[in-house]
DNA sequence: CGTCTTTGACCAGCGC
DNA sequence: GCGCTGGTCAAAGACG
């Protein structure tokens, strides 16, 4: 009894103390977010001769293998020890990169050594996957009061397996299709949209991120609607929702079973609105795409996450239009396509509407 | 009191 | 058909 109710004052201290880190680790973990992708816009600036050359290792999954929404075959391959994944050091390429990432996140992260790796492989059938891996060590997480936050960063194109046009939102629209009127209905033809919809899967896009806070702040206000956990992994995986009722955007964040650190986030959908700012008062500032590139080699605001949407948003234009063409499929690229145009794209879960007529 | 988290139950897809 | 797994729902509770 007594014990108990010590338990739950603990826990309530533990979480007090939670969100204060969250607060403050995650700004850190999206400044190293803002760092990477800074360097992948960079990439897409270059287009095919760098983007070939670095050959980001997105990994696209085949549009008719929906094995990702289920299994998570390529959370395993991102999260498995598979060195070869990473196996090529370019970091001379990036140095430039990691030039500027240095320089500004020393500032934040003391001294440390960098590494970049990047893996070069392109394996034909899914186009051009690619994935970018950047670690910061610290040296001591946890001299300081605050424990280390996000130090490294990875971007992962998760999942295109939608196979039907944008009338997907039949499936993640919980205002059309919420699930209480879907059980009640006769649904005679339930079976067949069953199946159309099986597919319709938002396109989702990671981050791997190293950081000692499960939910890192993106801008946008999230409810968290599950948890489950995970095969193999002693942690649990948590699903949130967008609380923008017309916002059909969900995001799963789980850390991987091989480095605790790191951090898994999963977004799927596109918000139909701007973000909310951060929880801390910090009320978004006009953004203007167009001046991002003018000063991209600054810091990124910590206080504007449309720095690192317009950078996804780059780094997704550069897969749609000059490196992706996924075939291999029954489906082919014109559905890929049809199904995520570059406005829809991949990153349109975080990249708002208003911003994306470029 | 509104918002958010927790958590067990439920459902669908998939492999055997 | 059965069991496993991922994903979602929703009631209850916690929190500010
Ligand atoms: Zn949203």
């Amino acid at each position: 009894m007594f014990q108990e109710i010590k338990k739950k004052k603990i826990q309530k201290r533990e979480r007090v103390f939670d969100r204060c880190l969250t607060r403050h680790c995650t700004l850190m973990g999206f400044y190293s977010l803002f760092l990477l992708l800074l360097s992948l816009s960079l990439s897409s600036n270059c287009k095919q001769t760098l983007a070939t050359s670095l050959s980001l290792h997105l990994i696209m999954n085949d549009p008719e293998n929906p094995d990702l929404t289920n299994h998570d075959s390529s959370w395993t391959q991102l999260t498995a020890p598979d060195s070869h994944f990473f196996h090529r050091d370019t970091s001379d390429i990036f140095s430039d990169f990691v030039g500027n990432l240095h320089a500004s996140s020393q500032s934040d992260h003391h001294h440390h050594p960098h590494s970049l790796r990047f893996d070069t492989g392109l394996t034909p059938t899914s186009g051009v996957p690619s994935s970018v891996t950047t670690t910061t060590l610290p040296s001591t997480p946890s001299s300081s009061s605050s424990p280390a936050a996000a130090l490294s960063v990875a971007v992962t194109e998760v999942s295109t397996s939608n196979d039907l046009p944008a009338t997907s939102s039949s499936t993640e629209d919980p205002t059309e299709n919420s699930t209480a009127s879907a059980a009640k209905a006769p649904e005679t033809p339930k079976k067949e949209k069953k199946k159309a919809q099986k597919r319709i899967r938002q396109p989702r896009f990671a981050f791997m991120t190293k950081s000692d806070v499960d939910h890192l702040e993106d801008g946008y206000r999230w409810r968290k609607y599950g948890q489950k956990a995970v095969k193999n992994s002693p942690f649990p995986r948590s699903y949130y929702r967008c609380t923008n009722s017309r916002c059909t955007v969900k995001k799963r964040v789980e850390r991987s079973s091989e480095d605790p650190l790191i951090v898994i986030t999963t977004y799927e959908g596109q918000h139909c609105h701007q973000t909310t700012g951060f929880p801390r008062g910090g009320i978004l500032t006009a953004h203007d795409p167009s001046n991002f590139t003018s000063h991209h080699l600054l810091p990124p605001p910590l206080s504007d996450p449309y720095y690192y949407q317009e950078l996804l948003h780059q780094l997704h234009r550069d897969n749609t239009s000059s490196l992706r063409l996924p075939q291999s499929t029954t489906e082919g690229p014109a559905a890929v396509s049809s199904i995520n145009p570059p406005e829809e794209g991949l990153l349109g879960d975080i990249v708002p509407q208003t911003m994306r007529n470029t």
